[in-house]
DNA sequence: ACGAGTTTACGCCAAGTGTCTTATTTTTGG
DNA sequence: CCAAAAATAAGACACTTGGCGTAAACTCGT
């Protein structure tokens, strides 16, 4: 058994996230990706993956588990029943602690957000989306600040956290990159949070029905 | 000279803008615009618009004077010194009244959606952006609601708005297509207003010194 | 050290694309 | 009505891509 397939695959995920990531997931063949991971085989794509959805699935479930995992923590030790505060902290931190955890410079940011916007990532995100919970089928209905807040316009509210969460991050990894950042993750998380909790608790001016769901894919959190 | 050209433009950028808008930016030839567009000259955008870049600009001033005289106009009417409320929704609906005035369907805010997301595009939207102000540069500094809150944040704070009105919108004009759609656009506007303030003016609880630029670019409301 | 199994290299092909050229058709101004 | 201009159609070509097939190189247990 090749051990070495290890080391092919993570090399090949690495150039495929990197490269998604500058320049989108459409402008990248599965060639550059394999030239970029510095093999002459212009076909590795298909061979360790079996193709391009089975290389998405892969780049998809990188770091979900021990994001999962610390989510379940971060929503334990908070009080009982959780503030609206501290559910949207335990949804926001264990991604820019994530985030903070990898080597700089990372591209992870940035390929997700390409990921969540453009049609043919938003579809092999589909399925990768159902394993994860979505903020607005978390949120309890009876939460104190979200009293004048009605369902129709939470939910929608909800729908945006996973683009805003997701472009903040994507822009901070670059400028982390750029070596111009200032803060840290951390920073970019509270920020986030503060940032989530008055868009969701805002008041309503101008009762409506509409409500979002389909494209784009809400980002779960 | 072909006053027919005029009609055959306007296919050519109502076809580009319905097939980017479904399949995102990089997944439309320009052939395959042509084709849609129900000619069999295959070099269509080529000769019309000298390009993609062209066929680009051309698809991006789309509305933008309409847009500009009407953010004018709500801004006028408003009071002086404008509230926050104010400054925002002359910067929102704008953007929701010209999205109400297309016939159904319309691909506009999804295009618009995929331009800002996909680099390729949001190269094309940088020129274009210069062009329109932004909002972080029209806030006041000295508005009460926002006395809490400092330059770096609220300027981080405005870059998500961008995003915010364009998935919503983009989501929106998915479900109008589809027969789905409850409420208005106004409604959507409405909404978007009361979100884009709560998140505007909501309480920092940790101060941070990170500012957000760069990628991805902040749709020029 | 050897041979089966795995990985890599690379040639080949059909399909699709952008650009450039050349007819052919349509439109316009006189 | 007619010629000049513009628009459309269609061919040629170089290039890239994904898929497939085959040969070479490599790895590992024995």
């Amino acid at each position: 058994m090749g051990r070495h397939s290890d080391r092919a695959r993570e090399t090949l995920l690495n150039s495929a996230e990197e490269l998604f990531a500058l320049h989108g997931i459409d402008a990248v063949s599965n060639r550059a990706i394999a030239e970029r991971a510095g093999t002459a085989n212009h076909s590795a794509v298909t061979y360790h993956f079996g193709g391009r959805e089975g290389l998405m699935r892969a780049l998809l479930s990188r770091g979900r588990a021990e994001m999962a995992a610390r989510r379940a923590e971060l929503l334990d030790a908070g009080s009982a029943p959780p503030t609206l505060r501290e559910i949207v902290t335990g949804h926001i931190l264990p991604w820019t602690e994530h985030l903070a955890s990898l080597p700089v410079p990372s591209w992870r940011a940035r390929f997700l957000y390409q990921v969540a916007s453009v049609p043919s990532g938003a579809e092999a995100l589909r399925e990768s989306a159902a394993q994860s919970m979505r903020l607005e089928e978390i949120l309890p209905g009876d939460l104190p600040e979200l009293r004048e807040v009605s369902p129709n316009v939470l939910s929608s509210r909800a729908r945006i956290l996973g683009g805003m969460v997701m472009g903040i991050c994507a822009s901070y990894e670059g400028q982390l990159e750029q070596g111009e950042a200032r803060g840290t993750w951390l920073s970019v998380g509270y920020f986030l949070v503060d940032a989530a909790v008055g868009l969701l608790a805002a008041p309503v001016t101008h009762p409506t029905e509409f409500v979002t769901r389909g494209s784009p894919p809400a980002f779960p959190l």
